[in-house]
RNA sequence: GCUGGCGUAGCUCAACUGGCAGAGCAUCGGUUUUGUAAACCGAAGGUUGUGAGUUCGACUCUCACCGCCAGCUCCA
């Protein structure tokens, strides 16, 4: 006998074997049709799974019907399936890899020899999942040990699950035994659990979504799999009000939202993820960033500059240039003057070849050799001219300059600048340090992954006993900041050393695990929820990072607070402790923006491109009725400015309907409207972007409000949040099987 | 970087299988002098991303390059 303890508390006896169906079919018929899956232990089982007895304890069960979260995640993963065996019927000979859900809805990576499937295929695909659909055959699940499924998977000529079984499933690890699902011809290797039959996925209620390409299990040097990816729910209005939010969730993309608003441009003339900020996108960031430096200097920050490169030399001690090499923009070399002359006198020789004799083989022979090539004369002269260039450049350089990929290097210079005694320590040295790496190509987007970008990075240098204080304070202002914004959707990361990484392996065990506990203890003392992620960590030592979510759901790292114990030894950095010896500060580094640009994207996104006054860019505009009050508008605009606010004024041939209009959706937080009633009585009718025509009021009060409402910061519109979806599955669960 | 898709006026989009590149909005000029989300008339605006090729003829077909989009890989 099994005991099954029921969600309202009730435990009830059945026999060994008794399936979640059968015991739904005991509670009533209405829950046994709505059952999809269940909870059992914890655990998502089929509704036809055995419950086994582990220990003495009752089987805590719960049912899942269509209202339940887990089950539609069942469902997508039906769906994959349902999806795979339609495209199994349309192209035979495809070969399968993984097909998990996410967040959203589904994939299935695959393979069809011979032919690319394109989305020109997407109606016959769900043409044909449609009929799988209305045919709701059953999923039947079956076990088999290692071999005999490694055997059968060769017989349905699915390579790639063959090698995935041999690469990761032939150990012990599921005890041995695989498990397959049947869906008439349709058999897949697979975990499950899965629904009870197809007919479950609601008529109409899926749909392809796009196709790309992945990597065998990201492996960039293996096989290229097609991924398509499509979503689904039970019923049909669920799907088109996803697919409604889908589109609602692109008007905010920040990419369309800077072009229609003129935040920001980028050009290609000028470089790929290299950002121009047109003036209304630089007011925000310059709201955003003496905002900032006003919170760091109340917490004792003391703002430095920079310069935008640095030897490669800098580089080399502080340990990033082997580490991040790929991802620099490469060195800018510098040629010894011997060497300069030379290049210069073989170029002129490259582009016109006429005039060639001017570089004699004397002069040529002497720049040769006090260059410092060390080539002999006729090894030299062996070469082509272009060669000859190359090897100039490589082999006579004086000097090798970065663009700099980060900020600290030159900070622990300031550092190193001055003699420092504990009671200097802290040292907060902070900069908006523009900063510069090469991504690939294929990663670039908008504002959120560039090539050249401002961090409102800082430094802090401190005793080891000052950590602790110095980290719960930056995670604080972190929070402050965030929260000054109204941004409180997202999550903390406790960004760890791997110790299987030889990335991390330069760093002492030891300093490494004390500076996460560190961390952790004061994540839990600020009782902030986090999730740990090892391997995340920087070189140098581990961090935490805050994470949020863009109106797409995808997730970003904005601000981070890093500790670091290696870089100081590396520069040797040292302060004069109490006994009167040198010992060596800890490094926190921390950025609570993390990047302005990608910070900007987000809070472009979250606000829909409508700033609270104090962010916005024109935060008031005067429109004149007509002509005849144009001049007193010209008045108000002049007190307005007076008082410090960015106001403009609309002076167009329009009528005042269209002007109101133009500033709605320019996202005007305010509108003061002026007619000759108003340029009587010295008032304005103040007109607010929320709740519309406020009514007349004096000159003198509209700025009041308006002054009053900049300087409390106030955020009136409710943040739209993308709705939190949960996680995808981790990475090993996805590749599990 | 890889796979796939896309690139027509400042913006949003048309132009059947290869046969004279067009509309709305924005812009400019004029008329209108307006009371809380779009006044009216007119003009101008293009080597169809760039460069080759096929063809009597290319926005349309082929190739290369540039850029953008989705995803993969990467991400100090």
């Amino acid at each position: 006998m099994v005991q099954i303890k029921l969600p309202d508390g009730s435990v009830k006896e059945y026999s060994e074997g008794v399936t979640p169906r059968q015991i739904a079919e005991g509670i009533g018929k209405r829950l046994a049709d709505a059952a999809v899956a269940a909870v059992a232990n914890g655990q998502i089982v089929d509704l036809d799974r055995p419950l086994e007895h582990g220990t003495d304890a009752p089987i805590e069960l719960k049912l899942l019907t269509s209202r339940d979260r887990e089950a539609l995640d069942v469902l997508r993963h039906s769906s994959a399936h349902i999806m795979a065996r339609a495209v199994m019927r349309l192209f035979p000979g495809t070969q399968l890899a993984f097909g998990p859900t996410t967040s959203t809805g589904f994939y299935y990576d695959m393979r069809v020899p011979g032919r690319s499937i394109s989305e020109e295929d997407f109606p016959a695909i769900e043409a044909e999942m449609a009929r799988i659909v209305e045919a709701a055959e059953p999923f039947e699940r079956f076990a088999l040990p290692v071999a005999e499924a490694r055997q059968f998977c060769a017989g349905l000529d699915q390579t790639l699950k063959v090698e995935h079984i041999d690469e990761e499933l032939s150990l012990d690890k599921y005890g041995g035994i695989l498990s397959f699902y049947r869906q008439g011809e349709f058999v897949d290797l697979c975990r499950g659990p899965h629904i009870p039959h197809a007919g479950k996925l609601g008529a109409g209620a899926f749909k392809l979504l796009t196709i790309a390409g992945s990597y065998w299990k990201g492996r960039t040097t293996g096989p290229v799999l097609q991924r398509l990816y499509g979503t689904s729910f039970f019923d049909r209005k669920e799907l088109d009000a996803h697919l409604a939010q889908v589109e609602e969730a692109k008007k905010r993309d920040h990419r369309r939202i800077g072009k229609e608003l003129g935040l920001f441009t980028i050009s290609p003339l000028v470089g790929s993820g290299l950002i121009l900020w047109m003036p209304k996108g630089a007011a925000v960031r310059g709201q955003l960033e003496s905002f900032l430096k006003d919170e760091l200097i109340k917490r004792g920050y003391q703002p430095v500059y920079t310069p935008h490169i640095g030897k490669v030399d800098l580089y080399r001690t502080s340990g990033h240039y082997p580490y991040y090499k790929d991802s620099q923009f490469p060195p800018l070399k510098l040629l010894n003057d011997e060497a300069i002359q030379l290049v210069l006198a073989l170029e002129k020789k490259l582009e016109d070849q006429a005039s060639s004799s001017e570089l004699t083989a004397e002069a040529e022979a002497a720049l040769v050799k006090s260059a410092g090539i060390g080539l002999t004369w006729s090894e030299w002269s062996a070469l082509s001219t272009r060669a000859k260039i190359e090897l100039v450049n490589e082999k006579a350089t004086a000097e090798e300059y970065l663009l700099k990929p980060m900020n600290c290097p030159h900070h622990t210079q300031i550092y190193a600048a001055l003699p420092r005694s504990y009671r200097d320590l802290p040292v907060r040295l902070a900069e908006f340090g523009t900063v510069y790496r090469y991504e690939q190509s294929g990663e670039l987007s908008g504002l959120t992954r560039v090539r050249g970008f401002t961090q409102d990075d800082a430094h802090l240098f401190c005793t080891p006993d000052q950590v602790r204080g110095e980290f719960r304070a930056t995670m604080e202002l972190t929070q402050h900041v965030l929260s000054s914004l109204g941004l409180s959707d997202y999550k903390v990361r406790l960004s760890r050393s791997d110790p299987e990484d030889p990335k991390y392996q330069g760093a002492a065990g030891d300093i490494w695990r004390r500076a996460e506990d560190d961390i952790r203890s004061v994540l839990v003392e600020m009782q902030l929820p986090f999730e740990e992620a090892p391997g995340e960590a920087a070189f140098y030592g581990p961090k935490a990072d805050f994470l949020v979510r863009d109106c797409l759901g995808r997730q970003w790292q904005l601000g981070t607070v890093q500790l670091d114990y290696v870089l100081p030894e590396r520069f040797g950095l040292e302060y004069i402790g109490a006994d009167n010896q040198p010992h060596r500060p800890v490094m926190i580094h921390r950025a609570p923006f993390g990047s302005m640009e990608r910070f900007m994207g987000i809070l472009i996104e979250h606000f829909a491109g409508a700033f609270p006054l104090w962010l916005a860019p024109e935060q008031v505009r005067v429109l004149p009725i007509s002509e005849k009050a144009e001049a007193y508008a010209q008045t108000v605009l002049a007190e307005l400015q007076k008082a410090g606010l960015r106001a403009s004024i609309d002076l167009r041939s329009e009528k005042i309907g269209a002007k109101i209009r133009d500033a709605q959706l320019e996202k005007l937080p305010a509108m003061l409207v002026v007619g000759q009633k108003e340029a009587e009585s010295g008032q304005v009718s103040y007109r607010d972007r929320l709740e519309g025509d406020k009514g007349a009021m004096p000159l003198s009060a509209a700025i009041d409000r308006l002054l009053e409402e900049n300087a409390s910061r106030v955020i009136r519109q409710a943040a739209v949040v993308a709705p939190t979806a949960p996680e995808p599955p981790a990475s090993e669960e996805q590749h599990a099987y």
